[in-house]
Formats: structure tokens, C-alpha cells, sequence
DNA sequence: AACAACTATTGACGTCAACAATTATTGCTC
DNA sequence: GAGCAATAATTGTTGACGTCAATAGTTGTT
């Protein structure tokens, strides 16, 4: 159980009890949802999921789901990438990427090409129709995006992706 | 996600063995991640996926989840729910809540009573032990947020609360 | 030549979320 | 007041997903 509740030390704060967290100046509106989405990263935490649940149902039409999307823009940025590499960047075993490039070679999105430098290892690059399907489906994900982030003006929207690439940048991938 | 250090079994040295693997730190600014984090959507996606990845690392030694504390947390701030309230409220399926409750029931967190008005409805209320168990996992929460959210300082960690909040007052939930 | 490490791949196992179907109960309606 | 749609909780099923183990082919080392 947690009544020990690893009282490791911490780098920061001095350990005084304000565990209650102190004001709070965010007017939830709705009196459960103080409670609930006190916590930033449990807000992250759903927004993720719905976020992710948007781009699903918008990618469903085209027959693949978020990962073959992230597959495919990560190909566009480096025109070129072995499996093992898609692998440790985006964060997938390398059992699941095998799928993955199946099925975006099955829709001629992408190739896998022999590496001439290592007969193990196998070239993945984006085709001309999966260039073309990331373009088109560019501005879909634009539209879902918009629909999230629908209470935010634009500067606000700026901010946050500013905020939320800050963390990107710490420890993920 | 990230590798996941295989910490299960021994038997897997670290070779430290690199050969043309650009295993350096990754920086955000780098073209790729910009072309795979320049939608906000996609951002949020994934940095849902980290925040409960992360919190259910904290939780497992509990034996409960991130759903379960949902839960809890939501008990604690009504005192006394239907479980279609849950449902509907926390956005899990009917059938989810089902093992939910059943599982903080097992662990005495909480408890089903039945209504005095509706027989087909179960209200669900937090135990003692159950709010005890929150209390103390409150400080285990805020320490991962405080992880998760490492390179903000506090004014823009409350910047983003209040822009993550205005987002989730819209959409579902 | 023998051996360790690496890449891609397959398969097994457990988890989890979304959907359909069932049971018990309620409220409406004719 | 008997039938009937709607509702609450539950069960079962299916498909996606992550993890891990194992294998075949390949590379570099000694």
C-alpha cells in the first residue's frame, strides 16, 4: 500500500506540507470538476485521450489509425528511416512497427527498400501517393485540432502548443 | 512507451555497444519533431499517453489505476454517486465502472448502497479507508505532475492548467 | 571458424476500451 | 392496470494495444 507513501526526498521544495494545494486562482466552473481536474497531469492525461479518440475517428475513413499517421509524418520529416529507428523515436515496439509499415505498404503509402549497408536492415520511405494522403489529410487534422482547442482564441492556441512543446522537449521520445 | 527499460528480467545485459545509432538526446527543435509536434492535437496525444503512463507507474504499487483514482476523486467530491453518474461524468463505458467499483470495493475504498428510491440504481460512496487512501496519494500525485511538468516554472504550469481547463470544460466530460 | 550483438519478424499473453446483449426495474400510456 | 418504451447495472465479445519471448538472417569481432 501507499501509507508509506515514498517520502524520497525530492530535489525540490522544502518538504513543508502544502500538499493542500493552495489557492487556487483557475475558476473551475462546476463544482466536481475542481476536484477532478485539480491535477495537471490527469488533465493531460483525458485531453490526450480525446485527442486521441478525434484523430482516430478522423483518420477511420482512410482505413488507418493514429500510429500509421504518426508513422507516415515522421517519414516525411526524414525522408527515409529504418524500422529500428521508427522504433525508438516514436516509441513503438518493433514488433508493432512491422504491422504498421505492412499496412501503410499494403495502402502504397510507403516502401520498404533493401539497405545496402546492412542486408538487415530495411529502408522505409514515404511513396509519392503517401505524401500526397499526408497533404490531404493535413487539414483534416487542422479542422480536428480547431475542434479541440474550440474555447482558445489563437494566440491562446499558441501558447499552449508553445507550453506543451516545452515538455515534449524533456522526456518524451 | 520510451524503451521501457526492460526491467523484468536480468538476463538482458545493457551492451553499450553503438554502432551508427544517433542515440543522442533528443531536442525538440530538431526538423523532425517539429514536423511530428506541429499539430497541438497530436501533441496533446501523446503527452496524455506519458502523463498516465506516469501515473499508473505511481499507482501500480496500490493495485489500482488511473481510472480508479478517477473515481475516487470524483466520490470524494459529491459523496455518493450513481454509477451511470460516473459513467457519464468520468467518460468511461457502463461496463467499465462496473469492475471499477467492484474492484474499490474489494479494497474498501468504497462501498454500493442501494437507492432508496430507484432499485435498479447503486449509489456508490467513498469509505473512510478510501478517502485516507486519496489524502495519501495526493502528495504521489502532485510529485509525478511535478515530473511530468519539469521544465515549466509555477506561473506557466498555472498558465497551462487554466488553458487545459477552458479545453476540457468544452468538449465532453 | 566461433561467437556475441543486432534487425526484422512472428507468436503468445494480458490489458483495456468500445459495442451489443441481458436482466431487473421504472415510468408512461392507452 | 396491462403493455411497452426507457433506464441502471451487468455480462460477454471483439478488436486494438503493449510487453515479452523466440527465431532467422546478418554483421562485426576475436
Amino acid at each position: 500500500m501507499l501509507e508509506s507513501t515514498a517520502r524520497s526526498t525530492e530535489h525540490r521544495e522544502p518538504a513543508i506540507t502544502r500538499r493542500h494545494v493552495t489557492a487556487k486562482p483557475i475558476d473551475a466552473h462546476e463544482p466536481w470538476m475542481r476536484g477532478l481536474h485539480a491535477d495537471t497531469g490527469y488533465l493531460l492525461y483525458r485531453l490526450g485521450l480525446r485527442s486521441g479518440q478525434l484523430f482516430n475517428a478522423c483518420l477511420q475513413e482512410s482505413g488507418l489509425r493514429l500510429r500509421h499517421y504518426a508513422v507516415l509524418r515522421y517519414l516525411a520529416t526524414t525522408d527515409g528511416a529504418l524500422q529500428r529507428e521508427l522504433s525508438t523515436r516514436l516509441g513503438y515496439d518493433p514488433s508493432a512497427i512491422v504491422g504498421l509499415v505492412d499496412d501503410l505498404e499494403k495502402l502504397g503509402f510507403a516502401e520498404r527498400r533493401p539497405s545496402p549497408d546492412d542486408r538487415r536492415s530495411r529502408i522505409v520511405v514515404l511513396t509519392e501517393s503517401g505524401s500526397d494522403f499526408l497533404r490531404d489529410t493535413d487539414e483534416a487534422g487542422l479542422r480536428v485540432t480547431g475542434e479541440l482547442l474550440g474555447p482558445l482564441d489563437p494566440a491562446e492556441r499558441e501558447a499552449l502548443h508553445a507550453l506543451l512543446l516545452r515538455i515534449a522537449e524533456d522526456g518524451l521520445n
